[in-house]
DNA sequence: ACCGTAACACTAACGGTTAGTGTTTTGAAA
DNA sequence: TTTCAAAACACTAACCGTTAGTGTTACGGT
């Protein structure tokens, strides 16, 4: 068990790259659901066993990089500027998202996705997941646990904004006002010292973190 | 077309009945991934298409009842008292329709869905017709467009409180610390005469009460 | 009494997914 | 280098949810 970066791993990530590809470009010209799997598994020169052993689904094909996006929000609580607001920094991320969904080279296969309720379904169940790793960020910027209310509810209304900007008319604009909204709420669960509230912070479920 | 009471409708509700109770049975006894459609048809005495011309999905053998939740969240806006503010008389249902989800009876069914990941996932897509259906509520009642950024925020964040509560440790306490969060992002996006001026944040919880 | 229709049944299949089994490739230890 | 365990890959065959196609009743309205 010694790191193993050799050329094994190169080809995997080669198939695996070729499998993405080779699915997004068939999805594309002929439409996600007129595309099976025995069809990709072909197109790539790869066993449909195969397939599946680099992706759990035929809709995780499409969302090939979506741990970048669970990544990257974690990323943008932890690596932000000392003192930077958690909010605004989530804001600025969550904003960039959006602006890049709206791009020219993603915008069709969002479209693809927006036509397609196994591939909706699928976006709505991964938002879980990224709300839960989220929510993990978020407790351990404030040294509280991830089960706390409050952090939890902030995490997936952050998810949500991104969701609903996508389906507005001008995406940018309705991040800022999803996200005064979020401020709102943050600061309602999280009184700063700044804004005057003299609130005792969350009446429930608050426990400090753990070691 | 005329009203159609009669023997046919008892009929084909007891079908519909006798297939979701049999389904639910079954699946609590033996676990939801461990009966087939096949099982469940056979105990019900039914052909397989039947079962599928009253329940479109597996999963939707087990969320028979959720056009009512659906209703009772529009109803919860429209049927409220004269003046009554809207985020409150949403509060109020979402507390009861928890404190439904943890009673004796539900709660085994509520496990059963927690230990499904293709039920979690079903749900989740259930909370988007959910959410689209409040938005159109809300909206009517504020005269405004069902595609108002802050119309369908806020019916995302009032769905997601009932997903939040029912996993936190006291639900309860767990709907009131959220709907203050919701509320204060409520007076953000439509500031009432009331808290105009300087309103210290924290200070737009539901208590300060009054008809 | 009749007819249109809605409910129901049956057979086959389709498409995503997995189990079981065996083969090749690869990284590293001997 | 040789050897070896693990991992990737392939193949067959199936499982399971779901649907199409085709009838067959049974009911309600006329």
């Amino acid at each position: 068990m010694t790191v193993p970066t050799g050329r094994r791993e190169r080809k995997k990530a080669a198939t695996r790259r070729k499998i993405a590809d080779t699915a997004l470009r068939l999805f594309l010209e002929r439409g996600y659901g007129s595309v099976g799997i025995r069809d990709v598994a072909a197109e790539a020169d790869v066993a449909v066993t195969t397939l599946f052993s680099h992706f759990a689904s035929k809709e995780a094909l499409v969302f090939e990089q979506d741990e970048n996006f669970e990544h990257r929000l974690a990323q943008a609580v932890t690596d932000r500027a000392p003192r930077e607001p958690l909010v605004r920094a989530l804001r600025r991320e969550i904003q960039a998202m959006v602006r890049h969904c709206a791009s020219d080279s993603a915008a069709p296969v969002w479209r693809m996705i927006d036509e397609s309720p196994a591939l909706r379904q699928y976006e709505e169940s991964m938002r879980l997941r990224h709300a839960d790793s989220l929510t993990t960020a978020i407790a351990a910027d404030l040294g509280l646990s991830p089960a706390t209310t409050a952090c939890r509810t902030i995490a997936r209304f952050v998810i949500d904004s991104h969701a609903l900007a996508r389906e507005a008319a001008d995406p940018e604009a309705a991040v800022d006002e999803i996200f005064r909204m979020i401020e709102a709420a943050w600061e309602v669960a999280f009184p700063s010292r700044r804004a005057r509230g003299a609130v005792p912070p969350g009446s429930t479920g608050q426990r400090p973190a753990g070691p």
